[in-house]
DNA sequence: CTTGTTCAGGTGACAATGTCATCTGAAAAT
DNA sequence: ATTTTCAGATGACATTGTCACCTGAACAAG
């Protein structure tokens, strides 16, 4: 029946909105401009109805970095899968895509990236979900250098992939400073990886 | 004269003392902690007057970052002018002062790699001394491989170290999860560049 | 020494915001 | 048909950043 909702369908679809609106909101500026007032307005609810979806505003930040990591596990997925591309490209391929979030949202980047805070709920759903991130990354490069030595070298991938989206992020990274783009740090360093796993 | 202080001394002291307040709140509680009314109280004066010497509280944190970054570039340099050590591990020292801070004041390191707000002082000042400390990270590199390659290999292992501590602070750089520490992080780092440089 | 000025500091006030207690109405279960 | 559940609305309150205004003492000019 078009058109006929029930009431959880109802509840399920401005839980989404507020979550839309909470990243519409950091998107613009930052995490104090989410209000949870804002929040609900634009979600065409109350300044109140949040408090039935999410124990309180941390909570609610939480799940938007949850989502987020989510996403950005899927997209990593999705690029190991792709076999049109050798497994260097598809790591390079990997770290661009945090690197996009990053350019492109930054708040919500730095928000990934900050120890969860609200409920434990939350909190558990965004570190897995950080999890799941990882293991994905950790797959694309055990596809390059095997699985063996793989857990190492991730680490040292991510840990410097995510230094350098954070420094752009931030503005410390100032181009005309280090006369280097983040792209080209990035592939320094997996080409230097590449290498050393060959010659290991 | 012993105890005799004159009006801009005063000023000054309770200057010193708010900052002081600012970032004893900070180290406990996160920035959300740090209350200007707090502030006021543990610098023994009112809620108020922190506007007499900052404009916003923006400005406030903003110039604690500074501080913070002011001191980083004195242990780097520092540590660069010890000469009884090597240059790597003058390098793995200068880094390991940065990870230091992380570790132990975790709250305080977001704050000085996060955009610096407020007035544009403040900001200018905290822009300063950022560039400061990683000039003086670029000096150690440059000892280790001469200022000629310098520059990109510094911003390599500056990200790197960055991305390495903050994942660290976070918690999303679980020890159980990668088996690898932040000290093994950078010093795998350290040799690889080193290695690099010399058979470039 | 007198007088006027500067300025750190104090106080009252206000708006924004997170949060809670309470109420309401309709959907779902009985 | 009756009861229960629950999303949502609303009033209220404490906290907090910020501003306007006031005060008193240190300092300078005469």
């Amino acid at each position: 029946m078009i058109g006929v909702i029930s009431r959880v369908e109802s509840a399920a679809a401005t839980r989404r909105a507020l979550l839309d609106a909470a990243a519409d909101l950091l998107d613009g500026g930052g995490p104090d401009a989410v209000t949870l007032r804002e929040v609900g307005a634009r979600a065409g609810v109350s300044r109140g109805a949040p408090y039935r979806h999410f124990p309180d505003k941390d909570s609610l930040l939480t799940t938007v970095a949850a989502e987020a990591l989510d996403r950005l596990a899927e997209q990593v997925r999705a690029v190991r899968a792709d076999p049109r591309q050798p497994p260097a490209d598809r790591l390079r391929h990997a770290l661009s895509a945090l690197m996009t979030i990053g350019r492109r949202r930054p708040h919500l980047y730095r928000l990934m990236f900050t120890t969860p805070a609200g409920d434990p709920a939350a909190i558990q759903a965004a570190t897995r979900a950080a999890d799941r991130a990882m293991d994905e990354f950790l797959a694309v490069v055990g596809d390059l250098i095997g699985a063996g030595q793989a857990r190492q070298f991730a680490a040292l991938l991510l840990t410097s992939a995510h230094g350098i989206t954070d420094l752009e992020v931030s503005g410390h990274l100032s181009a005309d400073k280090w006369d280097i783009t983040a792209e080209e740090l990035v592939s320094t360093l997996v080409s230097m990886i590449d290498q050393r796993a060959r010659s290991a």
